[in-house]
RNA sequence: GGUGCGGUAGUUCAGCUGGUUAGAAUACCGGCCUGUCACGCCGGGGGUCGCGGGUUCGAGUCCCGUCCGCACCGCCA
């Protein structure tokens, strides 16, 4: 037996017990006689001491100790002279009287603490050693806890997890697919999935009315903080449900997990605001509402003060900053600057300072009165002390961009706390969007989105205008600003789907080609469905107060989709290759 | 594909308008120390300044290119 406790559990009720403890050594600290030892297992610390007479009998043992060595330590509990409050083992200490090494170690390129001197990249590449700190321990413990807990609450809904293939079929639309060469099918690829879509959609068709499945999912695409190659969704689909059905469920599933994991009661349902409302209200479809600050069009009274800028615009909308009139020149500059960079891309930025003693100062006196700033700052509801920020142009780039001026300011004013839940649920998505490029409308969410029923009469309709009126019965889980999960209410009448294709410009071939396994399984009795799916990943980042989900998954990849623990991916040989290409290549050119 | 910031000791960083032998902290090694817990004190070793080119009497510092990292935009049905 290596040990008969752990390093975090002995206690002042354990004194005098006989111990043995494994791990690895933390620190050293020598007293010339005495010597301590901070032994680290992924339970805590305890601290072991010496002195001069047990290490000697340990034959120098203790003297040769270095950071992260593995060893077994026999001792006595013993309570401490003075007692360390800050770890929970801290009134006690074992008093050694055997140890063995049971591994040695080089010296870790960084320090094994939680805060760390190691840059991200080294870490990266040392994952398992930055895997022994607190921090990215605690973020794995939140993890397994969180998906215990949807495993937990699903089961109680009737839900059953059901795995599906990770090797399927190519479906060229949305995401570029990660592939897979199929030996045995010489220049033939499977795809890994991007979500368990058309899988799930299927097992409604068979019958499994309440599916969910913990699942990873890939997606060959940039990556960000928050997005990887491969992450996990916690996916879910229900039959003969309706929209609130899915919602109300999803919300049940949410609160437990407030409650049991940050022990966070939410005693009030989410609300549930229209994409139109979003982007008119916040600049975003994914709003962060734990702080006001919202958008006003102030287009009509903006207008006819021969300001060219605002008489040409489409849109003149603002924001207000609560008690910041007293901002100075350089600091309005900057804010100017920052707007005009080309992420935001706005071309300028107006301010109307509203002083206390209720005059203005704008950067439009010139064109605008006293009373003229006084309607602005009506219709911006902004009071006195308050700072009008306006921008003006093409409606949707300036309402984002007012919304990414919104987020920036509510991060300066410190309006986000992490600590800080705001859910939502986002209803209402256009089912369309237009792309100019290809001249050609795109499924906003996907192709087996249903339109909302009141909408369909639009959804027949030829005319583009129409067509972009549709509202998807599609949702979106928003949490603090990020968007968690999304889903629909799905089409189970074929005559639908159909008109879906139609609409997305798919040939009846090309729509067999790429989901003809789907249509033909809708024919034999689909029920109506609908679901959702969740990025656990970023679930656990908010959970955890983060905004990078790395810390979330053991092995992440870096910004380049790599692996530098691994250093993944990497070229195959030559054998390998010839198995998978260059055998069919071959054949093929033979053959022409 | 694009924009910004960064790359200097094992590590995290400083290094000004170009100028003597490139510094600090920490880690590491050695010595002292019997109640430390980020122990303390004394001493020591440690550098391809990412890489390539250019400007210059002289480049860590300026210019061009390139590679790598991070953040963001595009992209992510």
């Amino acid at each position: 037996m290596y040990r008969t406790k752990t390093c975090g559990e002995l206690r002042l009720s354990n004194v005098s017990e006989e111990v043995t403890l494994a791990g690895w050594v933390q620190r050293v600290r020598k007293m010339g006689g005495m010597t301590f030892i901070d032994l680290r297992d992924r339970y805590g610390i305890t601290q072991l001491v010496t002195d001069e007479a047990t290490s000697a009998q340990l034959n120098g043992l203790v003297e040769k100790l270095g950071r992260e060595f593995v060893i077994q330590a026999t001792g006595i509990v013993m309570e401490r002279q003075s007692k360390n409050p800050k770890i929970e083992t801290g009134d006690i200490e074992i008093k050694l009287t055997d140890m063995k090494v049971l591994n040695p170690s080089v010296t870790p390129p960084f320090t094994i603490e939680d805060e760390s001197d190691g840059g991200e990249e080294l870490r990266a590449k040392f994952r398992y050693l930055d895997l022994r700190r607190n921090p990215l321990k605690r973020a794995l413990y939140l993890r397994h806890k969180m998906a215990h807990e949807v495993r937990n609450y699903l089961d109680s809904q009737n839900f059953i997890e059901i795995e599906t293939p990770y090797l399927i079929k190519s479906t060229p639309e949305g995401a570029r697919d990660f592939v897979v060469p199929s030996r045995m099918n010489p220049g033939e690829f499977y795809a890994l999935p991007q979500s368990p879509q058309q899988q799930k959609q299927l097992l409604m068709v068979a019958g499994y009315d309440r599916y969910f499945q913990i699942v990873r999912c890939f997606r060959d695409e940039d990556l960000r903080a928050d997005r990887q190659p491969e992450f996990t969704q916690i996916d879910c689909e229900m039959s003969f449900v309706e929209r609130d059905d899915v919602l109300n469920t999803f919300e049940g599933m949410i609160k437990s997990l407030f409650k049991n994991i940050l022990g966070i009661e939410i005693n009030y349902d989410f609300p549930r605001m229209p994409y139109s409302q979003a982007m008119s209200m916040y600049g975003s479809d994914k709003p962060d509402i734990r702080f006001g600050m919202t958008l006003h069009d102030i287009t009509d009274i903006a207008k006819g003060h021969n300001f060219s800028v605002f008489d040409s615009a489409e849109y003149v909308g603002s924001i207000v900053v609560k008690g910041a009139s007293d901002y100075t020149r350089k600091q309005l500059d900057e804010l100017t600057e920052w707007v005009k960079r080309p992420q935001i891309g706005a071309k300028g930025l107006v301010y109307v300072k509203c002083a206390s003693d209720g005059s203005f100062k704008s950067s439009i006196d010139k064109f605008f009165t006293a009373d003229d700033l006084r309607k602005v700052a009506q219709a911006s509801e902004a009071e006195a002390s308050d700072l009008i920020l306006i921008l003006s142009g093409p409606k949707t780039k300036m309402q984002t961009a007012l919304g990414s001026l919104r987020i920036e300011m509510g991060n300066r004013l410190g309006l986000r706390d992490p600590k800080v839940f705001a859910p939502l649920w986002v209803v209402d998505f256009p089912l369309l969007e237009w792309d100019d490029e290809t001249q050609r409308f795109y499924a906003m969410h996907h192709p087996f989105t249903s339109p909302k029923p009141e909408h369909l009469e639009y959804f027949y309709s030829n005319k583009k205008e129409d067509l972009a009126m549709v509202c998807a019965n599609a949702y979106d889980f928003v949490l603090n600003g990020t968007e968690v999960g999304g889903g629909s209410i799905r089409i189970h009448d074929s005559k639908i789907q159909e008109r879906m294709f139609e609409v997305l410009g798919f040939s009846k071939e090309d729509a067999d080609y790429r989901f003809g396994f789907l249509i033909n399984a809708f024919k034999y009795g689909a029920p109506p469905h609908g679901g959702i799916a969740f990025g656990f990943d970023r679930f656990c980042a908010l959970f955890g107060g983060q905004e990078t989900i790395r810390d979330y998954i053991a092995f992440p990849k870096n910004n380049q989709g790599r692996d530098v623990m691994l250093d993944a991916p990497s070229r195959i040989d030559h054998s390998q290759m010839e198995e998978l290409f260059l055998e069919s290549t071959y054949n093929e050119n033979k053959v022409n």
